[in-house]
DNA sequence: GTTTAATTTAAACAATTGTTTAATTTTGTA
DNA sequence: TACAAAATTAAACAATTGTTTAAATTAAAC
């Protein structure tokens, strides 16, 4: 699944588009025309529009599992060990926002027959580490027992999102302007919103 | 803006619609034929396509500031009143579900030129209703004032919708089975899970 | 019962959709 | 330079899109 140069190029292309207008509300030519190619490279290069977009999911998603390890394993306290998971998961979907925004659309359809079948395997390994670190947090008295373990990913990805797709509302809310900001505003207000509430749920939760 | 019995049959089948394979995956022909009516009704009716859309939204929209306040002059606790405003927010949006979502993913868009004035009105309302219980329980030395209030929100309305478009995912992490299970896994553990995270959140961050 | 208005219909409209074709150009290799 | 493979092109394709038309049917008003 070695992708060319061209083929990257034509995907952020695609990646772009889709997250703005939809995959059903993006056209091939549309594609063609802002990445400067013939609409028949499209078929050429990927054999179709629907395995286009699946090239861009796999590509999008590769593992971030040995990364999440590698800040669990650090000589950190509890709450320092789940601001940087924190830190990282915003971090890490923010880069990634635009495929995560059309796999959330494309995704929660009914009929879509789109192969996800990357997304849930990062999906269930992401869970699975998360879950191995809050149940030893929890057997070692400092993190509370009455927590909902998978609904903690949801919590953090969900305001990220919620944010994000609303961010014209929020903007304004918080009197941001450009994009600039935007990612300063991710980077520093909303991470520090999140890590405040998880380790408020992971502490005290009652 | 009355709408007869015949225009609200379309509109729900339209909202399904359109929540299932968003608004440019939906036909106008597909809607006629499940809603068993001439494709022409849907111009005859709403104009077109996109203003049965707003339509819709406008009809969904409806105020739910009286409500809110209703729960906040209560005699009850501030934690009391957490959990009740988390329910019915909860219960509302998931009872909403294939609204907001056809709204998140449309309203998040550039070009899209629909009219969201009702969607912007509601969470305007929303937030204000929420921003000043919030500095109320403040300024009583009930909730932590380091708490970053317009992102109370986000949290709430993320964590539903995260789950709810990840529902293929953790409906089988959950073992839940049918629709019925659903909704019962919404009204009682998701929202406890809400409820504690926005409880921890406001009494305890730090 | 007649007339007027509202509703419903099938058909047609031009535009756009994703994909394929077959010819041409470019690139790499011997 | 000559040849083969890869890349690129314009054109055509059938299907589907949202909307409009003008005729037909139904309902309401007088």
């Amino acid at each position: 699944m070695g992708l060319s140069e061209k083929q990257l190029q034509i995907l952020e292309v695609a990646e772009k588009l889709f997250a703005e207008n939809g995959f059903d509300g993006t056209s091939v030519r549309q594609i063609s025309k802002e990445a400067d190619i013939n609409v028949a490279m499209i078929s050429y290069y990927f054999g179709s529009k629907k395995k286009m977009l699946e090239a861009l999911l796999n590509y999008r998603m590769s593992d971030f599992k040995i990364q999440l390890e590698s800040i669990l394993s650090k000589d950190t306290t509890y709450p320092e060990k789940v601001d940087d998971i924190v830190a990282f998961v915003v971090m890490r979907i923010h880069k990634n926002r635009r495929t995560h925004k059309i796999i959330n659309f494309e995704y929660s359809k009914d009929s879509r027959s789109i192969n996800f079948e990357k997304y849930l395997q990062q999906k269930d390994e992401n869970y699975k580490v998360i879950e191995a670190f809050v149940k030893k947090g929890q057997k070692e008295g400092v993190f509370s027992k009455k927590v909902n373990i998978p609904l903690i990913v949801p919590t953090i990805m969900g305001t990220y999102f919620h944010f994000y797709y609303n961010k014209k509302f929020y903007t304004s809310l918080h009197k941001l302007t450009n994009e600039i900001s935007l990612d300063e505003f991710v980077r520093t207000t909303l991470t520090k919103h999140i890590q405040q509430t998880i380790k408020a749920l992971l502490i005290y939760a009652n």
